[in-house]
DNA sequence: GTGAAAGCGCTAACAT
DNA sequence: ATGTTAGCGCTTTCAC
């Protein structure tokens, strides 16, 4: 592309400056017609690549150069195409996060953190939710990846085989999280949902107050696994009856309402019961409220995730405690560093639970 | 680069294909090493702009070409480049959504229907949150300018002066939502915040049972427009002495319980009570239900949004409806028509609301 | 229906 | 500290 000269003068380049306007250098082409680095540069009387680094490593030029170009790019309004910038450079700054579900606020808290830390490291999210679906979290991998992101957050570790290849082929970090395994593709970050299943039956066992058990709980893969440890650990101590109601993810207010009724209409009595969500509790609540049976005399509620409103509710709802926040964070962090190819110490972060006890309990 | 010639003999393609790796032409060059529309190209022994329209235009190559490309599409695992996609055509096929918070499930349920509309139209949706601020509007816009989306749809009507500029220089449609003015920077789709305000005092006022006004709301931008015109409306009937409490937002169930703490602690006695979301309604109801008030009986409540869950609170929550799916849906439309050039009917749309009467109240 | 050439706007690599 | 050259992987335009 042609372009002046490199001397040339200074009044030249300040009568280009106070035109204020655009050249289009008379050729036809397909530009957009928008400014581009190139124009910065004119006006600027630098080297394209000058301007670039400007942006990218400014401690690599000059005070006096760097004031000239940021002079010219608030003059143009320049914008940089982050298109062509990921391009050329094969960085794209994009981190794709696939979640479940955004309404489900637990993983909203998740990719809230997440985002936040990798803002200021300079990364845009580009979001994507699977429905609780297998198939639609391949098809969501395949078309985030034709974005050439730099790396990608998953949640859970089930995966179709063609999601994993893609994820292979891809060769970018990847951060699983809300679950465990000792094989993740590359780092994962979560907690065991079958300790946690055992640990609620513990601790409602061991309160030594409760005739009957119960669980109402979504069906999706990791709702079953704790499910499923909470009934046999139940079981382990000679109780053989629990009671389950079992709901479509994602869970609901009115889900929550509609699982209890259903025990109680299947005649469930006094006892506790487990909700695979804070939501799914809060739900249980208000139709325990219609059918006037008090909490916790005649019924326990145990909730899940311990949403901000939890510790409010009247009364406030025992539930299960991960570090949501933690976990955006720690993902954000993993990520970096395997970006920036820094050692990443752990593979396999267990970042725990715990169960706060509060009223309903 | 390098090509084989378009005649190569049947039998050499498929022993490329069956030796199943990525040739690396012997280059020196910058490439990621990944699977390349050429690569394609040279494994279907066509040309690359055929492969490339099999992809965008498969209407316009032939079945037996199609499929031939088709089957090295799949042997290769080729995952197609946007970020080169959308230099080369100057379409991302990516739409910028900028919404306040996604902890608000308001807002998350119209992304959601949003990016539903426009994945099947073959779009991706780069979001972002403003956290109620101006600043990081115009931030956030900035930054997600830069991947030169498609269109942008924004929530609210206020910009700054810079933001504007920004919007304006990026030549891209651009969808308002949540508000209404006759002056949109391109299509708005919302409601007015202020009849909103005036509806609810009427509503309230109207069924002449209530002694007391109050209002608990949030202090961005558009809930205080709907309580100007709340106390204002009220105030014409008469009814000086509305109680106020403001909370900063996004509103909390939390925020709810404290707010009406307030107005209970600082005098309120039986009343109605507009929040300026369901979530702190919902707050506010547990608060009640600690103190022992009775709802509606002593304290009548209406919330904001019509969640999923304000028909199943005990007592059902009356609250302000509006079709937060049919704004999504709508801004995806007048999006689309607007990227296809299409004639865009009405540049402000109003959706309206209405007030949904359960037992609260 | 298919292809050759050119270029989208930027940056890596190698100068100086 | 700054510039030159040559692409990144794709699609437009114009041929045939």
């Amino acid at each position: 592309m042609q372009r002046s000269t490199k001397k040339k003068s200074k009044q030249n380049s300040d009568r280009e400056a106070s035109a204020g306007h655009i050249e289009n250098n008379g050729q036809a082409n397909r530009s957009t017609g928008a400014v581009t680095l190139d124009d910065v540069a004119k006006l600027a009387d630098v080297s394209p690549i000058t301007v670039s680094r400007a942006l990218n490593y400014p401690e690599k030029v000059a005070a006096k150069t760097l004031a000239k170009i940021n002079a010219a790019i608030t003059r143009t309004g320049y914008v940089p195409n982050l298109l062509a910038g990921g391009l050329a450079s094969r960085r794209s700054r994009l981190i794709a996060a696939i979640i479940p579900s955004m309404a489900n606020s637990i993983f909203a808290e998740k990719v809230r953190s997440f985002s936040e830390q990798l803002r200021k490291a300079g990364y845009q999210i580009l979001l994507g939710e699977t429905g609780f679906s297998e198939e639609q979290e391949e098809s969501l991998v395949s078309a985030v990846l034709s974005r050439k992101p730099d790396g990608i957050l998953l949640t859970g570790i089930n995966h179709t085989p063609s999601c994993r290849r893609l994820l292979v082929a891809a060769n970018i970090p990847v951060v699983e999280t809300w679950d465990l395994t000792p094989t993740p593709l590359d780092v994962v970050i979560g907690f065991s949902h079958q300790d946690i299943g055992r640990a609620v039956a513990e601790y409602l066992y061991k309160r030594n107050r409760y005739r009957r058990f119960g669980i109402v709980s979504a069906t999706d893969h990791r709702a079953l696994i704790r499910q499923k440890a909470y009934i046999e650990t139940l079981a382990g101590y000679g109780i053989g009856d629990v009671a389950v109601s079992n709901v479509p993810a994602p869970t609901t207010f009115r889900l929550g309402r509609q699982g209890l009724a259903q025990l109680i209409d299947h005649g469930f009595g006094k006892g506790a019961i487990f909700f695979s969500s804070d939501t799914l509790a809060q739900g249980a609540m208000a139709e325990a409220q219609a059918r006037n049976l008090s909490i916790p005399d005649d019924l326990a509620l145990v909730g899940l995730g311990d949403q901000p409103y939890a510790a409010y509710t009247h009364p406030a709802l025992t539930t299960v405690r991960f570090d949501l926040t933690g976990i955006g964070e720690q993902a954000a962090r993993a990520l970096l560093a395997r970006i920036n190819n820094e050692a990443v110490s752990n593979k396999v972060v267990d970042i725990g639970f715990t169960i706060v006890d509060r009223e309903t309990t």
